[in-house]
DNA sequence: GATGAATGAGTTTTCATTCAT
DNA sequence: AATGAATGAAAACTCATTCAT
């Protein structure tokens, strides 16, 4: 499958754990070739500037992202249930690729003149999604009427911010603990149950 | 406004403008300074390098968002209309100061290789009051008992990612849809309330 | 005699004091308006550029101590009782007016682009006077017959390099046994008399 | 002579030229690398910065003349037959490398505020040098008691002035009678010989 | 195909000099 | 007359990109 020794595969991987760690401008073409193994002018054999193999990282991530979590849900049925399946994959899968996560979400505040052309892409290729599950779930009555974009991104918010603040999130245990967290809140809300009724 | 006719606001407000949009690399010194109406040199009078604007631009949003959103709840009773305040004067704030949300939004995500310094104060001067509050909530049994580092957390991210990425929050009207949605997720949840009673 | 409170003065013993030490191009204006205890503001007042100050310093200086030593010698008479004069004199004015004496050595091997303009000054008014005293010494008989330029040009080397390099010339014995050591090797040289007539 | 063409000697070469002539401060690194037909980028291959050619080149250089006439001498016998080796051999090296010498008469005036730095080593390793070869005659009874340090300094000053100050050096014959006088001063003083005895 | 030496456009920063107060 | 805030020209240095080997 990789011709050329899957220099290109090791100079992405690079590329994705420096752009990661130090933002894209203060990442060299030197390092990620080094980090790659590989010289500086290989580098400009698989990709034709600096900004191509950031954009190529982006865009393969998001379809990524996007392809893995619809593979989970595509069997599963109804609203909440698909939606459960997407907020505790989609923790895992921040938690488990934190360097590509991390580099989506700054991306997505902008890190340069067209902010928009990839935050745009997130938007539409993923919190749609989000969002058309969210539609079918009000419209078949199992989700309560409410602003399904507002909704849509408030899910992805809450889940990015939490998988990326949270500080020891390793053992599988806090990560149990923090999703059942989320699941709690998106789902029922933080609010009390009020005694509804005479049931005190 | 003070001596020397405002020039030290010039140039913030116009770091802090093109800050937001290009981020903090892709922005010239030549850039602020003619946006601000000043020359190159009178840069360096005010501000010792380029990274000291953007600190200061940081540290000063930071303690005033902080500051204007306890001021607004200080004199509240309750936990869930502290909750309620809180989630209202942030979606206001993050939308009247968008340049500057962005800039701390992005910042928090790392702009380079010491993203952990400011970041760390996002999470300890801010999280940390919505963890208290969130805290007694659940002490005095207002609040569902979950784990209250995530849910503030959680509470952040849905209201900032709510805030830059929703297109049109310019009206009035928009901005208390998105509200209210946001109020009732996190509040209720976003589940149908199940048929209470014995209806099944 | 000081109109303005002797801020000229002020500027130029600042100037001298601190060009002496970091060089010309190491020097602000800056700094030496600060150490003078003026405004930068004023320096310019009296010196249309910092070059000027510096050409004044080195133009007064050469000036100086050219008449301080022809002062001295003045009222000499013989050639052997002059050149002692001038070395002494000259080794002491070196001594006493370190910093602007280093300013001149330095200048002397060309600070800038046009080396000769000072350097040149120097051969003629200082050394041309240290030349005639020699040729006229030769003409009477007095000294040795030999290239009057070289050997006036040795003697400003000789007491110029001791009196800059020695490490401890401040006290007044100090002084004096330089001043020996050098009024004998100038006048008879290193050698130890040979033994004069047949004494081996 | 070494790969890459000898950029690095040119660039030292082209270096040397204009430190010589303009100073540290006066020469930009542009100048540099036009001179020896590089691009400004490949001055930054080869060193560093700005200050350190300016380094290797004077270090070089003092260990280039230190050795050069260490060799001179080394298999001389006698203190007087060795300092008049010293005297022709400074003479011409000084001649033949004035660039070099420029600068290292410059530096020793201090080119910055680190002054002693490489100031220091010239004492150290050339003139002590000398400082031994007289400590050495004055033992042995050829030369005259008195200061070796100063003595030591004296003759280094002597001929580095004479050979940087006199304009006309470049014929063979003009370089010999400058040395002749040079010689007969060191050796035997200016004062024309005593009518020793009744020879007059 | 792989490499790294060569390059210059672009960026930050300094500082002599001007000029309104 | 004295000042220092304002300025932009100039300089060191970086790094994406090219290209000869």
């Amino acid at each position: 499958m990789t011709r050329d020794g899957g220099k290109r595969e090791r100079i992405l991987a690079a590329a994705l754990e420096i752009f990661a760690t130090q933002g894209f401008s203060n990442t060299t073409v030197q390092e990620i070739a080094e980090r790659a193994g590989v010289g500086k002018g290989t580098f400009y054999t698989y990709f034709p500037t600096k900004e191509d193999v950031f954009t190529d990282l982006l865009n393969d991530g998001l379809i990524h992202m996007g392809q893995h979590i619809e593979n989970k849900i595509q069997t599963l049925k109804g609203s909440v249930v698909k939606l459960r399946a997407i907020l505790r994959e989609q923790l895992r899968y921040f938690h488990d690729h934190q360097p590509l996560c991390r580099l989506i979400a700054r991306e997505a505040w902008g890190h340069n003149d067209q902010p928009s052309a990839l935050a745009q892409r997130i938007r539409t290729s993923y919190i749609k999604m989000l969002q058309e599950v969210i539609d079918k779930g009000i419209k078949e009555g199992e989700l309560r009427t409410l602003d399904s974009e507002t909704a849509a991104t408030a899910l992805y918010g809450m889940v990015s911010l939490v998988a990326l603040y949270t500080k020891d999130l390793s053992s599988d245990e806090a990560l149990r603990n923090v999703e059942m967290t989320l699941q709690e809140l998106f789902f029922s809300g933080i609010t009390q149950r009020q005694p509804i009724m005479g049931e005190a």
